[in-house]
DNA sequence: GACAGGGTAGGACATTTGTCCTAGTATAGT
DNA sequence: ACTATACTAGGACAAATGTCCTACCCTGTC
């Protein structure tokens, strides 16, 4: 009962960890994220944290888990959102608006992270390359849904690509017009696709 | 005179130690390549970096410095090489193709560098995103050669992106066959953009 | 042959890091 | 009241890391 309460409504300190941490990983990356830092954001003794998880590395694979979730969550509102496909992938595309501000700030959470992850070779890389299997599977779904049946993986990872690279730039210059220009040009884009009037292979 | 001999031909250890540390800061990071990783790489002990280096900040700017002088080489190259603004835009994108394989098991070295730095607000930040004023510099005077005077660094910018977003991508993803798609893609871009098609702005 | 100085090795040092351990507190059920 | 369990604080510990220091080895010069 009391055990509801604390799951339900506060679920204090592993959420609290999970939720610091997450933050602090896409701000300093995880490697220059330090249990200490941590401890400060949560407010607890840095001892403990092995109740909660097993290593450095276990917090890292359940804020990777946690991001999955939230992504997953994001996903299946835009099916709701958006009428059309063409709607549903401008939903994506306009993420980088939304969040522009971080973006300037910090780049892309999950680009960021799995090119953090490669460098250090760690092992928990390949479930932060599933973060972009989540939105290229989605993309490629919805370009199906389009009628690029052929095309569709190809078209999802052009545009999975152009956002990224519209993020690591934006990130290094903190060009915010910028952001607004590549995303009219994507949406534009996504138009031709629309219309057929756009030729993926020479 | 010895002295002159050794600059010129040999300089062997301070070069030995940058040409080191260009290498593993690429494939491993900066935070994450240790002096010990240097030392053992380089064949010398750890103790006397400092007679070369003030700290390993100063290898850090030495590093990006020595790649400044690389990508300056590099652009003054293509300047030769290339007979029309065109050709010399696609030398930039070709080097996707070339470092291929480097990319995709360690991304951009200029884009994985500033986002790092990024995340650990360093102070070498703003000379690590100098190296991508380099490239869009020169595509931007290669655009305006090209006609574009007006959306020249608009242009330069967007093909900076993607192939950041390219090599993000494919560094996630190990995949050639994607880069090779994109790459083609460019390339009809820029045609596109050279035969007058293209509809910048809004 | 002595000497100076560029260059090197090796280790000392303090700090930070992830990890682990033990003692303590509070709360809930009996 | 008592006990068991959930949770926390605080520190111990070894390893790694950036930095610094001292002694040594060459090589060319007088």
């Amino acid at each position: 009962m009391s055990y509801f309460c604390q799951l339900l409504i506060k679920m204090p300190t592993r959420d609290h960890i999970l939720e610091a941490a997450d933050q602090l990983f896409y701000e300093h990356g995880f490697d220059n994220t330090s249990f200490a830092d941590i401890a400060d954001a949560v407010g607890i003794s840095r001892g403990n944290f092995y109740y909660h998880f097993k290593s450095k590395d276990d917090i890292l694979a359940a804020v990777i888990a946690l991001r999955a979730e939230k992504i997953q969550t994001m996903l299946e509102q835009w099916d709701v959102e958006g009428d059309s496909p063409e709607e549903r992938i401008r939903c994506f595309i306009r993420i980088l608006i939304t969040n522009r501000a971080r973006i300037i700030m910090h780049g892309c959470p999950v680009g960021t992270l799995t090119s953090e992850l490669a460098k250090l070779d760690h092992a928990s890389q390949s479930q932060a390359n599933s973060l972009f299997t989540l939105f290229r599977a989605w993309l490629t779904r919805q370009f199906v849904a389009l009628g690029q049946k052929k095309d569709a993986d190809m078209l999802a990872m052009h545009l999975l690509a152009r956002s990224q690279g519209v993020a690591t730039m934006a990130n290094a210059f903190h060009d915010e017009a910028f952001i607004k220009s590549e995303v009219d040009q994507m949406y534009r884009w996504l138009a031709a696709v629309v219309a057929g009037k756009h030729r993926p292979r020479s």
